[in-house]
Formats: structure tokens, sequence, C-alpha cells
DNA sequence: TCTGGGGTCCTAGGACCC
DNA sequence: TCTGGGGTCCTAGGACCC
């Protein structure tokens, strides 16, 4: 069997835990830049505010309805994530973490557990420990551990946060209640032509035949029906090795000169050495883009991106910021208004198994710098030492008006309680 | 004034090889 | 009238996820 123990609300539940205040109030979470919705309280929802809203068409019924609004706060989400996943490792040896919110658990060899006993417990340990809340569904396959999730979110009262499939009827009864786009894997495109053809419900996609579903969804969704009839096509994805590594960001205003785009791609270059290091991974190539704001229809647009391949792979910090600042004076226009740029690093291999060429190599002193650069930022604080093409004095500041502390991960922030 | 950021996998088609 | 058959690698684009 599979659990998939997903938590509820996760930022905005992160938000809460850490003051009591909001229980049962709207709560809803922006993105940088203060820009649109990326997570909602139950209340906030009732509210009818959509995910990816709009913050500031939303600001009237904000505040007429009370809503406590937050600047993403990734640190502490990023660590909340942390403390719950490490809850779970010891719930079975074979996890797999989802995402920031999510986890798979495979449950082999645990015929003799009472497996709603062994969700309970998992859900009240991580609400006690962490203040979070979750859900658990338990399945034969991980695309019916979803559909279980989803019951055990929807019906908490009724499951206690807990449901298992492990009956053909439990199977098909809940698959006769899930609409066919809130399968997993199954997105809008696929969801329109489904229901063009009569497919309404998860139930309905499983009776295709799989000519059909190969011709119209490739292998993917193949596997998706096979995995939903209940034979496990799906398995754990355990160490996951990360095949892109991305930095981008939209601006909080517009840039039109080019050294203000050369100081922040600059970090995002550095960002994405970080990122690869810590995977210890080195990259062949990367990509680099740079876009005007498309919602100023009214300014002239400029969109470009260059990939560009190395002469060799590196994870170095000093050489990535160096071939994305050559990268960005080819392709930058004067006269646009920039609000956004970015980098994909890819093409990775192990660092240490880096093809050596005849002319011209990654700087062999780098990876020992980079060590020492990597803790002194661990142990400082991020940034602390940057390079010279960086923000050095940083005039740019992101747009997060309502920031909350980095309770678990900044001394100063820590809350101090009177007993 | 104001519109996020990060990933994965698959397929078709072109360029190239013999 | 009629123009082969088998590969590989790469890229762009589309679909999906959180």
């Amino acid at each position: 069997m599979f659990a998939l123990i997903d938590c509820n609300n996760f930022y905005a539940s992160c938000e809460r835990a850490f003051n009591p205040k909001l229980m049962g109030k709207p709560i809803v979470v922006l993105s940088n830049n203060d820009g649109c919705v990326i997570a909602r309280s139950n209340e906030a929802k009732a509210l009818g505010i959509p995910m990816g809203a709009v913050a500031f068409e939303y600001e009237n019924l904000f505040v007429d309805n009370g809503v406590f609004v937050f600047s993403a706060n990734f640190a502490l989400y990023g660590d909340m994530s942390q403390r719950v996943m490490s809850i779970l490792a010891d719930y079975s040896p074979e996890m797999e973490i989802y995402s920031i919110d999510e986890a798979f658990l495979k449950l082999e060899g645990f015929e003799n557990f009472d497996l709603q006993k062994h969700g309970e417990k998992m859900r009240k340990q991580i609400l006690k420990w962490t203040g979070i809340p979750t859900s658990v569904g338990i399945a034969p396959t991980k695309a019916l551990a979803k559909v279980a999730n989803r019951i055990a979110k929807k019906y908490t009262d009724k499951t206690g946060g807990v449901y298992i499939i492990d009956s053909e009827e439990k199977r098909i009864k809940a698959l006769k209640w899930l609409p066919v786009e809130d399968v997993w894997g199954i997105g809008r495109q696929h969801s329109k032509r489904l229901k063009a053809i009569n497919v309404n419900t998860a139930y309905d996609f499983t009776l295709l035949n799989d000519d059909l579903v190969r011709k119209q969804m490739a292998v993917v969704g193949l596997r998706l029906k096979h995995d939903l009839q209940g034979i496990p096509t799906l398995d754990l994805d355990e160490i996951p090795i990360k095949k892109n590594i991305a930095t981008t960001r939209s601006f909080e205003k517009n840039y039109t000169e080019l050294s203000d785009l050369q100081e922040r791609v600059s970090t995002f270059a550095v960002s994405c050495a970080e990122k690869l290091r810590k995977q210890q991974s080195s990259c062949n190539s990367f990509m680099l883009f740079v876009h005007t704001n498309g919602n100023r229809k009214y300014l002239p647009q400029y969109s470009r991106n260059i990939v560009v391949k190395l002469p060799f792979a590196t994870n170095s910090s000093i050489e990535l910021s160096k071939f994305a600042l050559q990268a960005l004076n080819k392709i930058f226009r004067k006269g646009y208004h920039y609000k956004k740029a970015g980098i994909i690093v890819m093409d990775f291999i192990h660092e240490d198994k880096a093809q050596l060429t005849l002319f011209e190599n990654s700087h062999a002193k780098h990876k020992q710098l980079m060590k020492v650069l990597d803790k002194i930022n661990n142990a400082f604080g991020q940034q602390k030492i940057k390079l010279a093409s960086q923000d050095l004095k940083r005039v740019w500041k992101m747009k997060q008006e309502k920031l909350s502390p980095r309770y678990t991960t900044k001394l100063s922030d820590i809350i101090s309680i009177n007993a």
C-alpha cells in the first residue's frame, strides 16, 4: 500500500501555527512581490477567493471580510516542511518527498498493521509537534492514494482525516465520486477533451480502452489509467536529483538599464550555482531569459532567451556569473522596460565526474573557494559574501509588505513565551 | 501602482550518420 | 510509373504537477 500525506493549506497553516489568533480566520498568502494569491485557508476559500487571484484586484474584498494577508515567507515554509518530513520518515523506511507539503510512504510489509490507526497516529504527531494539520490517503497505488487523500481532506470529520481504499467497492465508489478534471495528472486540456467524449468521472476514465488513452494522452495517461485501476504502475521516486534548476524573478519595478539587469542576473547565476553545489551537480549549459511586462500592452514588448553551452561543466558561482553576464550582453536591447529575468541551468553531471577538456576547464581552485563560501554563507546568513558583480548595495527590494517573522530560522524572530 | 516561481515527462520533427 | 531502410541525438513545444 501507498500512503499520501498532504498538509492542509500548507502556507496558510504555517502562518497560523505561530499565531493562534488566526484560528478560524480567513488567511491568504501572496506570491513574491505580493503579486497573486498562492495559498488560502478554508475560510478564505469559502469567501470565493480563487487560487492565483491578483492581489490588488481583491484588496477591497480582503478588507471587507477581515482577511489576513501575508507575503510569502519561504524561509518559514521550507523549515516547517522539513520538520513535517522528518516526522514522516519514522513511519516507513521508504518515502518520497513529492513537494513542499506532500509525501508518499510505501507501506510494504505492513500487513499486520492497522493502517487506519497508523495514519491517525501520523496526523496526531505532526499536528502536535508542528501545528500543521494534514490529510492521509492510503491505497494500493499512488494515484489511488491521491484519490483517498482527497476524500480524507474533504470529509475530515467523518474520516478522521484518514481514508483507506482497500477494496474494489471502495475503489469504484471513490472513482465515481471524483470528477475527471480533479484526477492527478489530468489537467485542463485533457479533461476538456475527455468531457467531449462523455468521460466525466475518474471511473469513466478507467473504462476507456488503452489504445484511445495512449493516443490522446501518451504513455503518461496510460500509466495513470492502470494505476487508477489498482494495478501498481507508478513507483516511489526516492532520491530526486534535479535535472533542471531555475532562479527567476519578476522585478518590483521596470528596469531600463543594462547595469541594473547585470546585478540581478549575476545574483540569479550565483543562486543557481549554490543550488547545484547542494546536490553536487555541475551544469554544462544554461538558459538566460529577459522580458518586458506582458500585461502592459501599450509599452513596446521584448522577450528573448539564449541557451549557452559552456566550454566545461561548472558549479562555480564566479564562472556561472561570468558566462551569464556575457549572455546578457548578447540579448539585452536598449529602450525596453524589463520586468522579469531568470536563469535555468541544465545538462547536469556529478561535480566530480566532469570531463576535462584539452584547452579550458573549470578553475581548479574554485572548488575549494566555493566550499568556503558556502560554509560562511550557511553560518552567517545567505549572501554574506557576494561577488562584486552582484547587487552589493542592494537598492532593489521585493515587495513584501505583509511578511511574517521567520519564527523558526532566525534567532531574533523566535517567539518568547511568558509562562 | 499592482499580474509568482519552481519543476517533470513525452513526442514530433529535423539534422545527421551509415 | 518508379527514388531505401535503419539508426541517434537534439530541440521545441505541449501537457502536467505543486
